[in-house]
This record gives C-alpha cells, structure tokens and sequence, in this order.
DNA sequence: GATATATATCTTAGTCACTAAGAGATTTAG
DNA sequence: CTAAATCTCTTAGTGACTAAGATATATATC
C-alpha cells in the first residue's frame, strides 16, 4: 500500500524533474546560450555576485571552461567582470540586471503554470510542500556527496560498472 | 504573507531541482557516460523499448546525435538495437537489463536519502506530495509547450532578446 | 505493378564547449 | 625577500552536437 505510493511518487518526481530540466534546455536554446551558460546566470541569481573559481566550484566544470562561461556572458551583456581591489587575483561576476531580466522574462511561463499549481493548495499544504523542498534539497545533496564518494573509495571495494576506462572526475 | 511562502517555496524547489540535475551529473561522470546518453536509459526505463526517432523527439536532438548515443551506449553494453521486422526501417533501443542495473546502482544514494525523507511523512501527505508532483509535472509540460511557441510567434511581437543571432531550434 | 513521395536511420563535415596542463599575476608564509 | 600557494586565463586537443544529405524501406497514385 505504502509501498506503491512511495513509487508512484518516486515516478511523478523522476517525470516532473526530467521535464524541469526540458525547459531549462528550452531556455537556453530561446534565449541563445549554452546551457552551462544559464546554469551559471541561476546561480548568480540566487547567490549574488560571485568569483569565478566560485562558479567552477559550484557547476563543477574547470577554472578554464568557467573563463569561456563568462567570455560569453559578457559579450551576450548579461554580466560584467569585476576585479576584486583588495585582491587582485580574483574576478568577480556580477549579472548586469537590465539584460538579466530578459532571461528572467523567459521564465513567465513557468511562474504562471505553478502559481495556478499552487493556487490549489491552502496556506498549510504549501507549508508542507515548502519542508517537503526544503528537505528534499539537503537529501539530494547529500546523496551527492555519497555518490562522489564512490570514486574515492578503494576500486576493488565499488560496485564494478566497467563502463569505460577512466571517468572523468568533477 | 502567502506571497512570501510562494518565493520562499519557489526557490528551494528552484535549488532542489539544480541539486537533482547536479546528481544526474554525476551518476554520468560516475558511469563514464555523456550526459545525453544517461538521459536516453532515463526515458528507455521509463517508457521500455522505443525507437531512435522516438529518442531523438523526446530528447529534442538530431536523429544523427540519437545514432551516437546508441553507438556510444551499444558499446557499452547498455543497451541492444533491434530491428523492426515489420517496418523494417524502424530500430528498436531496449536496454540489456544486466549491464543497466549498474546504473540503477548509481541511484541507490538517491533513493535512499528519499526514503528518509519520505519516512518524515503520512500517507496522506505523501499522497498530497503526489497530487503536487502530477500536477507540477502538467504545468511544467505545459509552460515548455508555451516557452516553444514564443519560437513560432512573430519576432516583432515576442519579447526583444538580441543575445544572439540565430537560436538554434529544438 | 511501376513510379513517386514519404519516413526512419545513418553518414559526413564542420562547430563549439569542454578538459588537462601549464602560464601569468598576485598574495601569503617562512 | 624569497618560496610556495592561490586565482584566473591560455593553449592544444577531444568529443558531442547540428545541418544537410545519403541510404534503405514503406506507402500512395496512376
């Protein structure tokens, strides 16, 4: 009984996130951007201005492919760099907001089909489906931090997937 | 005070749904397989066996990206093309369950930090969280739909982006 | 039945974002 | 003041992607 809700609702996750991911792509192509491109605009969104080695950090890809990351961005305007005065090493990215808000135009469609989502729950129910997210974040986190830790451990001791030689490391 | 539980809701499914792109990541580095290729065994357990156009549409790439990919997952062993022997043009993609589970190995950190979560909850709500990812799954498809047609709206009408030339179409 | 059109996959050439390695440039430690 | 560490950028090479068209098979029209 409990069983078949846990996967009934592990499919309808598994669905809506790979549909989430669907329109994220769907952005970048509208608005002509890689998808890296993008992912680095959301995490200047939701953290501010940021270094670069920051932005590498966070999606995972090299100091190198970062530096390509921003070249596009500031030539597309929607960010500008900014050397950082009081250590000069370091680079800070900051979203130029007027160009910004285009990108964020293109996330309309996706805000009106979840207020009407939302607009079906009471105060209370949205509370729950806040700790729900809240949670699920720092479950999702941490699973991925488990699964990094797979290429850490001794090979002999993982689950063996001779897939390919060598995975890359992130 | 609603209004506020809306953003405050908004950005953790927003971080939540980043964190789970960044597990995918790394089940595909983990796997030693490109990204796109996890993506298609995605869709080829959720919906069995399926042809290559039916990949290409789904995913929204080429029918010549769609003919790497099975290359690519062929050769290690994921997943098998079968000819359709009454249409003989059509090749079927089926996964070869044993190397496959593998992978499905790789989702065990996820599933179990789910369950946690999960545990926190009654039936009830979990049947609320349910209702919420079906309908959120709608929404999202819906939004993608609309995001899409801004593509086919006359450009003088759609809203001005001039980030770059020419977007390219998915 | 023969020819034309449509459909499904694959091939080829070229492009672009990525990695690995290391080169500046600046800061911190000894 | 020199050596090591830190941060970003550069370079060369790789691999997944697109666009266009080739190939093979199926369907429609006369």
């Amino acid at each position: 009984m409990r069983a078949g809700l846990l996967g009934e609702l592990e499919e309808a996750m598994r669905r809506s996130s790979a549909q989430g991911v669907l329109y994220g792509q769907t952005v970048a192509n509208v608005a002509g951007i890689a998808n890296s491109d993008l992912e680095c605009m959301d995490i200047l969104y939701l953290e501010g201005r940021v270094t670069a080695g920051r932005l590498a950090e966070v999606t995972g890809l090299t100091t190198g492919a970062i530096t390509g990351v921003v070249d596009r961005l500031e030539k597309a305007g929607l960010v500008r760099r900014e050397r950082d005065e009081t250590d000069r090493r370091r680079v800070f990215i900051a979203v130029v907001p007027e160009q910004a808000m285009k990108i964020g135009q293109l996330y309309v469609p996706m805000q009106q089909a979840m207020e009407k989502v939302f607009g079906g729950y009471s105060d209370e129910e949205l509370r729950l489906l806040l700790r729900f997210a809240t949670e699920g974040y720092k479950g999702v986190l941490a699973a991925t931090e488990a699964l990094k830790g797979l290429l850490d451990t001794p090979p002999e001791k993982r689950p063996d997937l001779k897939l390919k030689k060598r995975p890359r490391q992130t």
